[in-house]
DNA sequence: TTATTAAATAGGAATTATTCTTATTTGTCA
DNA sequence: TGACAAATAAGAATAATTCCTATTTAATAA
């Protein structure tokens, strides 16, 4: 643990700043974490995290990456990690997903089908589908 | 089958037209579906499609509201399904994700980020997060 | 109408993602 | 330092999704 004590001084101050308990794997985690641009799944965390700290275990990493998002440190990206949802509506519309039920809301949205995508997408790139997503709480769960 | 061979005209000419062969499965598959407009998933689909078809399987489900969607006669809502995916960037953002091999594309949108929500919104609601989704084929998939 | 053939299906196994349980370990704070 | 709540490992349990194989069925041509 002498490495873990001298080094990670700003994944230390990062868990302290939101009140979380540091730990080596929480330390080790967060590193990895903020390696990754590539918006990394549970399982590509792990194994990197693995070469650390060979027996940390996949719920740990997972619950750990939870409580960095509840912390504000990360973000999941919405409703991945959901079983699939299907929509027969047809007409162009959004979503409204409740964090706490699941209920999916729709909504339309004119303003924002008329925006132009941005030029990155022009070239190269095939856009099928364009789609707002907000998430929250639905008035049910707002209680 | 004399029930299915009289009614059903509309699920019959809807599959007609997408060039998918008529099963008695898909015709009340698809009923449900059209019944559902709360973004049902498989599991609801096939609990309602057992009343009437007691012996279909969940694989046929999961097949055919993928073959409906990709024929266009349903959409999934995009990222659901798959694995729960981490993002450490802080600033805003979106995302675009590639339906072939998954990548996902981070881009900003200030227009859209200033755009209101839709009044329904207002009441009740807590809007948490805020964000586009683009979905399609990224430029290494485009060929 | 009937025979042919490719596509669709049932059933269950396999895979993958996610959550839970329990015993043990470890920070935190007084 | 000691007590205690929180965090962890390990593996089982659950849920979602996909795959495999033998069988059935719809579409179609004769």
């Amino acid at each position: 643990m002498q490495l873990i004590e001298r080094a990670f001084h700003h994944e230390r101050e990062q868990l302290r700043q939101c009140g979380l308990k540091i730990t080596t794997q929480r330390l080790i985690i967060l590193k990895e974490l903020m390696n990754h641009a590539d918006h990394p799944t549970v399982h590509m965390i792990h194994e990197a995290v693995k070469k650390e700290l060979p027996a940390v275990s996949v719920d740990t990493v997972y619950r750990t990456l939870l409580s960095f998002s509840e912390a504000g440190l990360c973000t999941v990206l919405d409703g991945m990690g959901e079983a699939r949802r299907f929509d027969p509506k047809r007409t162009v519309h959004h979503h409204f997903i409740c964090n706490n039920c699941g209920k999916i809301v729709d909504f339309a949205c004119t303003e924002f089908d008329n925006l132009q995508l941005p030029s990155v997408f022009k070239k190269g790139f095939t856009v099928e589908n364009k789609s707002v997503r907000l998430s929250g709480l639905c008035p049910d769960c707002n209680k």
